[in-house]
DNA sequence: ATGAAAGCGCTAACAT
DNA sequence: ATGTTAGCGCTTTCAT
């Protein structure tokens, strides 16, 4: 396949290169019979700009990047499609760029920065720990969605988030209102000041109240998958018989609990009982139905590009608090 | 934040641009003190490479790209990462592209290719329809991934897949030896030159093998998601109520079909059987496992690198087809 | 309404 | 081992 750049195209047409840009981006100051031989020549030979060299050269910023970290994790990209939904309706145009799990989300933010993609940033998933990148971007606008960054010490960023404490906290006061005292909590890593974090304190806040111990064997660090989750809670229930319920911190995490359960011969909620979290389309599917804290993502879209947009027309930085909802299922029950 | 570009680091490092350019690149001709010193000042000013421009000089394409439709297919973005490894043991570096699901892909190999980034190219998920995009990348290695392109009349590409058709025969074949005669189908458009067409084509070999009538309102044509699955699957029970059982072109629609029978009381497998296809992850931690055909990624995303990896060797176009499997689950059983 | 020309930040000859 | 310089393809003044 050739590759034509805007000279050839030029060339075709027999004009000047700064006419074809000016076609190209819908420029209103070309003539009408100019426009359509250019139009004619690129779509006869195919052409295509190269956006290395158009974005090279553009050298403002106009766009406000959606960072978002794992391609897998569906209430995260959830969020992302309903945030470009809501973008549409201010000026500032909005691009998701997705990260592995493992990357760095500011590495990516100084690249978009750098390359004068993106000058403001939402970031979702973020694992807001204290590294010097983050000093960097200190003053460049940013929201972190679905994590409270009140403390992150960021000059111009803003939050929106549940209160993820109180959400583990209500969840575990219905496991102890059907009655369960011996109970697991599974989730990720309990270090740093991130969700996780959140949600084992508000589990244990609930659990301190009703007197009830929990050791710290009751804890599993899992990873976020169907079989992480799963081979986990195998060698869990192996030695923890007499656990009757399950706190995860995802539903994934509970999706694959639920399945281990299973092939030990346990069923839920009759034997054990599972909680989620997030309240993905996945855990209202799964048969049991995952009873889960549901993140209202509409709002969080909403309320995250509603405030970078304000940050941009010189707001200050906020950090708002969301509600959760408890959503019933069926994967929960009386102790038996 | 501050950009820097490499103007400023050897102005700051008191070298030329060429020197930081050598060692940001790796390149053995430069002095351990010199890069050091040039080191020191890109760690200490934070500078990030602006790939726009490095791109846009690097005029040898060095990449294959793996070209992946849709963000949320499992199934697909779990080969993609394995082409990823096996690629690492080849020469040609590889580099995933993800696309919408409505986007297109000859658009998005076109953009690649005409930027430089990639000169070869594997589709995994492609539509695989006759337009004229699709002419204009005659010439250029491509390697259909996870379907048969051996008609596609493109004169360098190549394809990996299993045989569709054969394998919804198969399938269809088990629920009939179940003693299923009033069957649904559930898939994608019935159109062109696809792999659903395939399937369907198999699914109905297997009910004419049988003298097994089908009639045209048992194919139901439904998005590929949970909840589109779950809908089409409560509108077509509401007025099906003898059908006994379910082959579905994807294992996410089988888990959609499975919660909306459900939800009517019905219960799988006892009152109606539901299969899916592809073997993804999560059709084995569904309740009940879902029976579904294995399509062998590994293999898929292996021949698919060593493929195209030969055509760029000068090696000719082939067409391999790789071995499904009927993988047992908890989803099928004899008609009541 | 159109053209000529100066870079955007980087790499890779080609010098030294 | 290091420096100088010519573009890569595009946009955007500034002329005309």
């Amino acid at each position: 396949m050739e590759i034509y750049t805007i000279r050839d195209v030029a060339r075709m047409a027999g004009v000047a290169v700064s006419t074809v840009s000016r076609v190209l981006n819908g420029r209103p100051d070309v003539s009408e019979e100019t426009r359509r031989r250019v139009m004619d020549v690129v779509e006869e030979c195919g052409f295509v700009q190269n956006r290395n060299a158009r974005n090279l050269k553009n050298t403002k910023t106009v766009f406000s990047a959606i960072i978002v970290r794992g391609r897998h994790n569906t209430f995260l990209s959830d969020v992302a499609e309903q945030m470009l939904a809501c973008a549409q309706e201010y000026k500032t145009p909005f691009i998701v760029k997705y990260i592995d799990e493992e990357d760095d989300e500011f590495d990516a933010m100084r690249q978009l920065y750098t390359e004068k993609r993106a000058g403001s940033f939402i970031l979702l998933g973020s694992r807001l720990d204290e590294r010097k990148e983050m000093i960097r971007m200190l003053g460049v606008p940013c929201v972190f969605a679905t994590v409270d960054a009140s403390g992150s010490g960021l000059g111009r960023a803003s939050s929106v988030s549940i209160d993820d404490r109180a959400a583990t906290h209500a969840m575990m006061d219905r496991l102890i209102a059907q009655g369960h005292t011996r109970v697991a909590v599974f989730g990720g890593c309990r270090e740093g000041d991130d969700v996780f974090v959140r949600r084992y304190r508000g589990a244990m806040d609930s659990l301190n109240e009703h007197g009830i111990s929990f050791d710290s064997d009751q804890y599993v660090q899992s990873r976020f998958t169907l079989h992480g989750a799963y081979e986990s809670a195998m060698r869990f229930f192996e030695k923890h018989r007499d656990v009757t319920a399950v706190l995860a911190m995802s539903d994934t995490m509970a999706a694959g609990i639920i399945r281990a359960l299973a092939d030990m011969g346990m069923h839920v909620p009759t034997d054990v009982s599972v909680t989620g979290f997030d309240g993905t389309e996945m855990a209202g599917y799964y048969i049991p139905a995952i009873t889960t804290v549901r993140q209202p993502t509409a709002t969080i879209a909403r309320e995250s590009v509603a405030l970078l947009c304000d940050m941009l027309d010189g707001g200050d930085a906020r950090h708002i608090t969301v509600d959760y909802t408890l959503v019933d299922g069926e994967s929960i029950g009386p102790v038996k």
